[in-house]
RNA sequence: GUGGCUGUGGCCUAAUGGUUAAGGCUCCUGACUGUGACUCAGGCAACUGUGGGUUCGAGUCCCACCAGUCACCCCA
């Protein structure tokens, strides 16, 4: 046992499963920019307070999985359990709703929240984020939405499920929670304990407990799509029209619901399976009254995050290849002091014309080829006495077992003419 | 925070309560002196998660703790 161990909940990305990441987050970032969006990063702590209120008190990321601190200097600070709400402070501090709007922002890095690590859930974990800003018109939700379609449709993930619902806005809102209370109160007896407490704290939240007893009551309970304001209807109405004539599937699902406290109107995630009992890999929607609530003026918003360490899992679950970024395809091996410093030269009169190239570093020829060998190498170059003498290498090709004498000047050209 | 399961070299696995914990993979070295993969031979590497207890004797049984894992809560 080794006398260090990763805390709780983190995870070591190593090189065999790197391909899996550079290809995810290559392929979102690419998906974004295409989309017109621009890159941002934001500090990895805040201020706590930019996360009590962003993400809102009474939401379980602030209650209890914040990973909170005070510093030296005696200031509370937070590592970001999300990027919504560092991003859109940094939105207000840099004025940067002077922009052309919308204004158009990814982000991607790790977050932290403090919860009990099973599989897809972790203490550290990486996320994609996109954020549309000053946009209420729902083609900002479509273009969002569009954007977690592409990423997994080019990534070749299949049977993913878009789960889509509205859950209002502080006009609407308060009054289907009431009709909510009204239906709960009225099955009270046939609820869970854990909704009795749900049904005060945090209404909207009872809609989607798994309890076998809640089903019923959950069935029959008012939805929100049947109590919105007009605004909200014509809102949501007009998304569903995009997304209808563009074929895009997806399921309404009156039960979907979102942990956190800003979401207005739109919200969505996208199911998978096969990463054990999580299945939401991506979620998002809209959060109207966000920046206002940070000390901005009043902006509209709307964004999702993708978590990398599910799409991972998930890739493998499904088969979905990755591509392999390829090892360099040139090994210098040699025999001898005076072949070391002239392999030496040829390394690097290899990598002044871009061709990737190692350098054995101790061992018999033996050894040094099997060095190649391991290392994915398409070409050993050899040299010894003999080719020192001649002013040639041998370059042998590890693939098909034959080789050929080389000038040392015609190196690299005769390799470049190989591997192209 | 709660519950189930698990814990033997870097990885996988073996060992009716009984000698110096066995094997496979990986890694390294070598097989007539300058040639990889396949084969063969050898080598490195574990006080069996930690601490107690039961026993003449514990990797094996019991307890605690720790860690991992899965699930709940909730979310990516």
């Amino acid at each position: 046992m080794a006398k260090f161990t990763r805390p709780t909940g983190t995870l070591d990305i190593l090189p065999e499963d790197q391909p899996y990441w550079e290809y995810i987050l290559a392929c979102a970032a690419t998906v974004a920019r295409d989309y017109g969006f621009a890159r941002i990063d934001v500090p990895i702590f805040e201020t706590t307070e930019v996360f009590a209120r962003g993400v809102g008190a009474g939401t379980d990321i602030v209650d209890k999985e914040m990973y909170s601190f005070k510093d030296k200097g005696g200031n509370d600070i937070t590592l970001r359990p999300e990027f919504t709400a560092g991003v859109m402070r940094a939105y207000i501090e840099n004025g940067m709703h002077v922009l052309p709007k919308p204004v158009k922002l990814y982000s991607t890095g790790p977050v932290f929240r403090y919860e009990r690590p099973q599989a897809g859930r972790y203490r550290q974990l990486y996320q994609f984020n996109a954020e549309i800003l000053g946009e209420q018109n729902p083609l900002a939700d479509l273009e969002i939405m569009l954007i977690a379609w592409d990423i997994y449709a080019r990534l070749g993930f299949t049977n993913l499920a878009f789960q889509l619902n509205t859950t209002g806005c502080p006009v609407c809102r308060p009054g289907y929670i009431e009709h909510l209370r009204a239906h709960y109160h009225v099955h009270y007896s046939k609820i869970c304990d854990d909704c009795k407490v749900r049904i005060d704290k945090n209404p909207l939240r009872v809609l989607d407990c798994k309890r076998e007893q809640c089903q019923p009551v959950i069935a029959s309970a008012p939805k929100m799509v049947d109590h919105v304001c007009d605004d909200c209807a014509a809102h949501f109405a007009e998304l569903r029209a995009y997304l209808d004539d563009l074929g895009k599937p997806y399921t309404l699902n009156h039960r979907l619901v979102r942990g956190l406290d800003y979401y207005t109107k739109t919200v969505f995630e996208v199911w998978a399976e096969g990463i054990g009992a999580q299945s939401a890999i991506c979620g998002g929607g809209r959060y109207d009254g966000l920046i206002e609530l940070l000390g901005g003026s009043p902006t509209p918003g709307v964004g999702f995050a993708a978590g990398i360490e599910r799409a991972v899992l998930l890739m493998k679950a499904q088969n979905v290849p990755v591509p392999i970024p390829p090892s360099p395809p040139v090994f210098i091996a040699y025999l001898g002091d005076a072949a070391r410093m002239h392999a030496v030269r040829l390394l690097a009169q290899l990598h002044e014309v871009g061709i990737g190239a190692q350098i054995a570093m101790s061992g018999s020829l033996k050894s040094q080829l099997r060095q190649a060998d391991k290392r994915g190498a398409r070409f050993a170059v050899i040299i010894g006495e003999d080719e020192m003498a001649q002013g040639l290498v041998t370059l042998r090709s590890l693939a098909l077992g034959t080789q050929e004498a080389v000038p040392f000047v015609l190196l690299d050209d005769v390799i470049r003419r190989q591997i192209t």
